[in-house]
DNA sequence: GAGTGGTCTAGACCACGAG
DNA sequence: TCGTGGTCTAGACCACTCA
């Protein structure tokens, strides 16, 4: 027994996939499409629900229904050796960075393993592939570790900036610390990101320590979940490779 | 302007927050809250999908709405040495396995990083707190690797003892790759886990090969959002004990 | 078989966007 | 202002669970 609305989907998907619909351009209105179907306005609305879900829609109160740019996902990696590579050559991303000095509250203390108060150095991405972002990081480092000089447009994305210039000043990052959730974006995510809170989130938090186990990069990091995926090689190629040498 | 189903939603979390709903008891039907609170059947549905979404209530089609438990989220860990350990102390879960063979298709063969045609068997997990799923997980080996004995009801989660009985029958794996990424479940994942297919999912891939590069184990490893995490540590404690020794 | 949730309808009205 | 999507209704019928 197949629901009527995933009829009503499967039929606009091939839609999609044949160029009938091509992307960029309005579907016709859901009233259209319900008298098309022999279908009611709710039960088209579930099938674009699906549509937008799977990422093939983008639905637009008082406009239309659009058929989405499919987008490759971008892909963050634990495999430090290649992530500036993979990143810069895979997809074309533009940044914005902004930096400011904080003290962590409370609820920002556990995510950062470190204490409440502690002063940090916040770097805000914001990475766009033309006018559609793709990424919402921000990075903490504390402010008695040492001082970087982040440009404000980066090329590298997803904060690996910080992590090459804390390299390059002497700071070893002997051990990350990668937390992974799916999730629905808050209001600040959403609106970063132009998704609406319904939306599944990609989140990262990440703890990068040296030797001694004291905390030198943090970093939360927001994908879109339809953009993004998250890829962990254990052990990573690098350490293999130092093993090896 | 609050739209009434969130109203509703609202209403509700009250009540399971209040202890006006116990945790695991069945809530009133869905007429019955239609007519307390004058709105229609689908409204009234529209709030329970929300609280279902968050994790606060099961649905059960022709048996009711229940209250779940506030459960902790369920760790996924990179962490080999120490994953039996965790998961076996920090949760008490309860297992079914179903073991068959098949030649994986076109679909699995680029997920499992193996050529279509290949003759596998499957190890399909489902894990249970009381009776509610908290992870479904398809373990695949391929034939000619070894054969394991793996008993119908398991103690340890996420299909861990598949990868211990290949460690206890001789095969070494030297590396593994987690893809990891953010999404809505399909039908099939929706079901097992009885979360509907708006709710968020993570879905972890992961490929385990040998020396050799061969893939002696792979794991499709769906987890409901607001119930689990996945963290990776790079590089991993046991490695970083291997080289320290 | 009684009671539950799941799907669908036909129509109403509201909120938003663009001309 | 007009066309669009967003919400809601009242009621119908189907599918599932359990006594």
């Amino acid at each position: 027994m197949t629901a009527r609305h995933d009829e009503i989907a499967s039929a606009l998907r091939e839609r999609v996939a044949s160029g009938a619909y091509k992307t960029g351009s309005k579907l016709p209105s859901e009233a259209q499409l319900a008298r098309q179907f022999g279908a009611s306005h709710m039960t088209v609305r579930a099938a674009l629900g699906i549509l937008q879900n799977a990422g093939l829609v983008e639905k637009r109160h008082g406009s239309g229904n659009y058929v989405r740019r499919p987008y490759e996902r971008l892909t963050y990696s634990n495999d430090r050796a290649t992530t500036d590579g993979h990143a810069a050559a895979e997809i074309a991303l533009d940044f914005e960075v902004v930096s400011r000095r904080i003290f962590v509250k409370s609820d920002l203390s556990a995510r950062l393993h470190v204490p409440a108060g502690t002063p940090m150095t916040e770097y805000r991405y914001q990475s766009y592939r033309g006018t559609s972002p793709q990424a919402f990081v921000r990075v903490y480092v504390p402010c008695d570790v040492t001082d970087l000089d982040i440009p404000y447009s980066s090329r590298l994305p997803l904060g690996d900036e910080v992590r090459q210039q804390l390299a390059d000043s002497g700071v070893v990052i002997a051990r990350s610390v990668d937390l992974v959730i799916a999730r629905h974006p808050d209001a600040e995510e959403a609106s970063a990101l132009r998704i609406n809170t319904q939306a599944v989130l990609l989140s990262i938090d990440r703890v990068s320590m040296d030797e001694t186990g004291r905390v030198v990069e943090a970093a939360l990091i927001a994908l879109p979940g339809h953009l993004a995926r998250a890829e962990f090689t254990t052990p990573a190629p690098e350490h293999a490779m130092e093993a090896a040498g």
